[in-house]
RNA sequence: CGGGGAGUAGCGCAGUUUGGUAGCGCACCUGGUUUGGGACCAGGGGGUCGCAGGUUCAAAUCCUGUCUCCCCGACCA
């Protein structure tokens, strides 16, 4: 992408109305754009990092056997009065429309009940199990007060996985595999040092949930954690209990409040049972299948990294979701300086490199004060020094000097070999 | 939903106390000088002050209502 055709721009001011380090930083990037409380447009460049991070979700989910689906926001109010949770009072941040002969619909906020009538349709045989449908998909819900940038929307991108199995067994290992998923998923998000697996309510179906939670100020909850056992306890389920179960001591908890970047639960039979939701066992009796959910909002956790990964300078995205690797800063118009970048620009994009090309007529503190705020990892300069001494210029995001190299090293640097 | 703060040009702000039909910086356009950490000079375009009603000869400014945004709290299948 040459920056002089990109839309957008970045800006000197940071928006009043945010508070937030990720919703200031992402606007002042120019990655998000605020519609309203809670509702963010995605702008080419915050599109390409949200779709990285969606990417490394579904591998990940896809790793461990999940199926993805899309399933659509529309929600049909029978299902979830079979549920028990068309109720305002029991959810009571449900959007809702009609059509226009007057039938009620709801905004998904989640997706059991249009899922389970789904699994029915196709699952009936002990066989067909454990399956694990997910889909990465906008959620709807009606928070009475959003807040804190992506953190908190009414309008956001999860991804949503269902688990269905035959057995406790079968239940729990699936369980066991989804954990360990979303430990490598956070890893490669590059907040995998500061995420821990977190204890919290479970619900009426099980005794606790595990939540996902990075350390951070801007987060909503309460933990207390033991780092050496990078295990933590949720506030709002701490008690002598737990800590004798998970054999840890109080004296030796930290208290910390921290981002909620994922959440995986048992479902038990809370939806199968309304939906009816059995399969013939080997002795063709009818068996009640048993559920697990497993969350992630892909918008709040491009929001968590912006938030705890991002220095003074503005934004610090880890290669793996950035939304290019290299940000070509092109100082001058001479024309062996605009040679070079160009074909660059060209060879890193013909092999599949990520590249802002910053092709702009500015001065070079104006590209580079972009470079920073932008976060890329590799920023790489073509000038006069540069082309006179044949070499180029690069230095990562946060490294404090740059290194002068041939060609064939910075080639070797971005992970391109020199094909001779 | 309770409490607090705020809505004036794309962005950041001043002007409101003491009514007299809008101003600054950034950004943008033109010309010129510049070019390794957000340059400078000259010229130019852009808003009727969240919205509605009221008071007044006259309202960004006073009054009433309303909407929106931010923060704290409550809430968060």
């Amino acid at each position: 992408m040459r920056l002089s055709q990109l839309f957008t721009k970045t800006s000197k001011t940071v928006p009043a109305d945010e508070t937030a380090k990720n919703a200031k930083l992402l606007i002042q990037a120019g990655f998000i754009h605020k519609e309203m409380a809670g509702v963010y447009s995605f702008l080419p460049l915050g599109l390409k990092v949200l779709n990285n991070i969606a990417a490394i979700i579904r591998q990940e989910m896809d790793a461990i056997g999940g199926q993805e689906i899309y399933m659509p926001a529309l929600q049909l109010k029978e299902r979830y009065e079979l549920s028990g949770r068309w109720d305002d009072k029991v959810v009571d941040n449900w959007f809702k429309t009609k059509l226009t002969n007057g039938h009620e619909l709801g905004l998904g906020f989640s997706h059991e009940e249009n899922l389970s009538p789904l699994v029915k349709n196709f699952v009936t045989s002990y066989k067909d199990l454990p399956i694990a449908p997910y889909q990465i998909q906008t959620k709807f819900r009606n928070e009475l007060r959003s807040k804190s940038g992506l953190m908190r929307g009414r309008e956001f991108l999860m991804k949503d996985m269902y688990s269905f199995a035959l057995t406790a067994k079968q239940h729990e290992d699936f369980y066991q595999k989804a954990q360990a998923a979303y430990d490598k998923i956070y890893n490669r998000l590059g907040i995998g040092d500061r995420t821990l697996l977190t204890f919290a309510s479970g619900g009426s179906f099980s005794k606790y949930s595990h939540e996902f939670q990075t350390l951070s100020e801007a987060g909503e909850d309460t933990i207390y954690l033991s780092r050496d056992k990078k295990l933590a306890v949720n506030k709002e389920v701490m008690s002598d209990e737990i800590l004798d179960e998970l054999r840890l001591k109080k004296d030796e908890l930290e208290e910390a409040r921290a981002i909620e970047v994922g959440n995986i639960f048992s479902l038990g039979t809370k939806f199968s049972d309304p939906f009816e939701l059995t399969v013939a066992n080997e002795k063709g009796q009818p068996v009640t299948l048993l559920m697990g959910c497993y969350g992630i909002g892909v918008s709040r956790a491009m929001g968590t990294i912006a938030e705890v990964l991002s220095d003074a300078k503005g934004l610090v995205w880890p290669k793996s979701v950035a939304p290019a690797l290299v940000y070509l800063a092109r100082l001058g118009d001479d024309l062996k300086v605009v040679k070079i970048a160009d074909e660059l620009y060209k060879e890193l994009t013909a092999r599949n490199i990520g590249v802002l090309y910053d092709d702009r007529v500015l001065r070079p503190g104006e590209k580079f004060a972009d470079a920073d705020l932008m976060g890329i990892p590799e920023r790489v300069v073509i000038s006069d020094k540069t082309v006179t001494t044949n070499r180029y210029e690069v230095k990562g995001r946060s490294e404090p000097e740059p290194q002068y190299l041939e060609r064939h090293e910075l080639l070797q640097k971005l992970g391109v070999g020199d094909p001779n």
